[in-house]
DNA sequence: CTGTTAGCGCTTTCAT
DNA sequence: ATGAAAGCGCTAACAG
């Protein structure tokens, strides 16, 4: 038998006081003497009264205490993507810190609209799929951070991608390097595919552009030209997505000698499918990633990548949310030498 | 520049009409003609208004559409699961297609009431890590729905663990068979272990003691003697946890030739093992796993498993929790063999 | 330290 | 087909 449920009104009739003072009883505790405070809690405990209804209080004051995370894409892909559970992890926990929830959000539903109203405001990691949701961010009156993509006017947490990829590239690139660059979400093929004359997809904001860039200013500085036609789109980190597009750039002539992976996850199956090829790394091919994540390091040969640290990039975005920063912050990131690049 | 947002009222005025009209323009579309409906919406979108604030409609309505999962431990812990991934897939579809919406909840959080307020009720996915939470579950008068446990007067879909896990043992073991159980959450230590004296752990309600009792059941069936030695808990079905049980399991003398896991992801971990070792499966050792996933399928030998068909079961759960079925819903399983077991 | 009251934005009778 | 008005449960002035 559940009893109809108590409302502050009611319980403050019950025990014969105001309503402003089991209101206060529950969220300002200055405002009545400690005892009374502790014999209205007790008595509510007693009347199954949980405290003041959230969504009222939610109403009225205008927060709820709840931040929305965007993702970039539906929820089971994203959650098994180890960079991006490390980032929640690191969101996670300078919320609940902060006496904050969190309501993780789709990147390909098809409207904010259903959770606007009962979130503070928006931290929107990667761009998400569903180009309409960029809209809404842009237009709504909450809140909004972004990381690791732009926003007009909006505040955003972001690492160097262009350099990273830069230094990286440098790191490895000799004259006589044959590259091929493994990228992700550079055009919006589903499949992995050459990008060959497909036109760049959203150039501006997307960090995988930034990544090319940085890797194109690297093969330049280092005099090693790359066509178009070295240059792989890949979808997404999949496994399955990563061995068909390392598959068709080792079966070339000449074959590649340099694998510059935009992300680790991408690497470590560019790295199973040259071992099971027969090839040496970093003898034959090296193989180079980007994000930093523990399967790498413990991979043999350990992966040579950059780590941009994103359990403490979520740190930092919830840190510059709920502080109201206004404008970008770029943090930093660092270069690993592992094995897999001499 | 964001303008200051509309209200109800605020539309109501600006177009000379009032409150009640705009509210039936949005929520009850046969209560005003046609046109006068279309001219409505066409000029609040104009003025930039997005419909009905939902948490004053929830406040009023008493309900808001959006369901909470909560999911038995850390999102980024569980989301990387694929059974888990895929049934909440399952969950997502089902309730995008009835208008609702989820908010993925962890079982490790402290306690429901940040979002209680704000939800329709509570889809538990498994015995959530916190117990805390089980209690309030147990309290609130709120819709409930257990999947893959059981909570006494609440409705609950689940599968039959016992039956299943006495089938597929049924099916590998033999007079000579000299089986390890690699369990999964028997007890609340938080390393990989044999059984051996500790108490079993929550023994009614957890999946793993009713997989348990099936698997024992089929060795006593078989005329086979299982001891508390020979039976290993796992905390999670995590790789590193998997190799520590299974290296533990193939040191003994005589070594086990039958691996009954308690999930796909611990038995493809041990036959990764086992492969290791230079033993070969399913000569030397067969391995049998639980839950059905694809990449069970993929591996070298397939594994033979039951098939739980996650994702129907998150549409389920949708569905009796929707329909507000009141009692308990068993679901089937597949039995699937594979070149893991004879 | 406590009580009264207005109103957060909305839906829904009940009149018109 | 439309409008007026009563609250959903709560908080923040303000007055005592």
């Amino acid at each position: 038998m559940t009893r109809t449920s108590h409302t502050l009104k009611t319980v403050a009739q019950q025990l014969g006081v105001s309503t402003a003072t089991i209101s206060n009883a529950f969220s300002r505790p200055d405002q009545l003497s400690a005892q009374l405070r502790e014999k209205i809690l007790q008595a509510c405990a007693e009347l199954g009264y949980q405290g003041p209804n959230k969504a009222a209080q939610s109403l009225r004051k205008g927060s709820s205490g709840i931040v929305a995370v965007i993702l970039s894409d539906s929820l089971d892909y994203m959650v098994s993507d180890p960079v991006a559970s490390q980032f929640i992890r690191g969101v996670a926990r300078s919320l609940e810190l902060q006496q904050r929830h969190m309501l993780l959000f789709s990147g390909s539903a098809p409207s904010l609209d259903p959770i606007a109203d009962f979130v503070d405001g928006f931290i929107c990691y990667g761009a998400p799929r569903n180009t309409a949701l960029i809209d809404q961010l842009e237009k709504t009156s909450k809140k909004v951070l972004m990381v690791d993509c732009d926003l007009p006017g909006r505040p955003s947490v972001n690492i160097d991608n262009e350099q990273a990829a830069f230094e990286i590239a440098s790191r490895v690139l000799q004259a006589d390097s044959r590259v091929a660059i493994l990228g992700l979400r550079l055009t919006d093929a589903p499949n992995s595919c050459r990008l060959g004359d497909s036109p760049l997809w959203d150039s501006q904001s997307s960090i995988a552009h930034r990544r090319l860039d940085g890797y194109l200013r690297a093969a330049a500085a280092a005099g090693v030209s790359i066509s178009n036609q070295q240059i792989w789109h890949l979808p997404k980190s999949s496994q399955q997505d990563a061995m068909d597009a390392v598959r068709e750039a080792l079966a070339d002539e000449p074959k590649p000698n340099l694998l510059l992976c935009m992300s680790d996850l991408i690497a470590l199956s560019a790295m199973r499918e040259v071992l099971q090829q027969g090839l040496r790394i970093p003898q034959d091919v090296q193989v180079v990633g980007f994000d930093g994540i523990e399967e790498g390091q413990r991979y043999h040969p350990t992966l040579t990548s950059i780590w941009q640290h994103s359990d403490q990039k979520g740190e930092a975005a919830v840190d510059a949310f709920l502080r109201g920063d206004s404008g970008s912050l770029l943090l930093p990131y660092e270069l690993r030498p592992g094995e897999s690049s001499r």
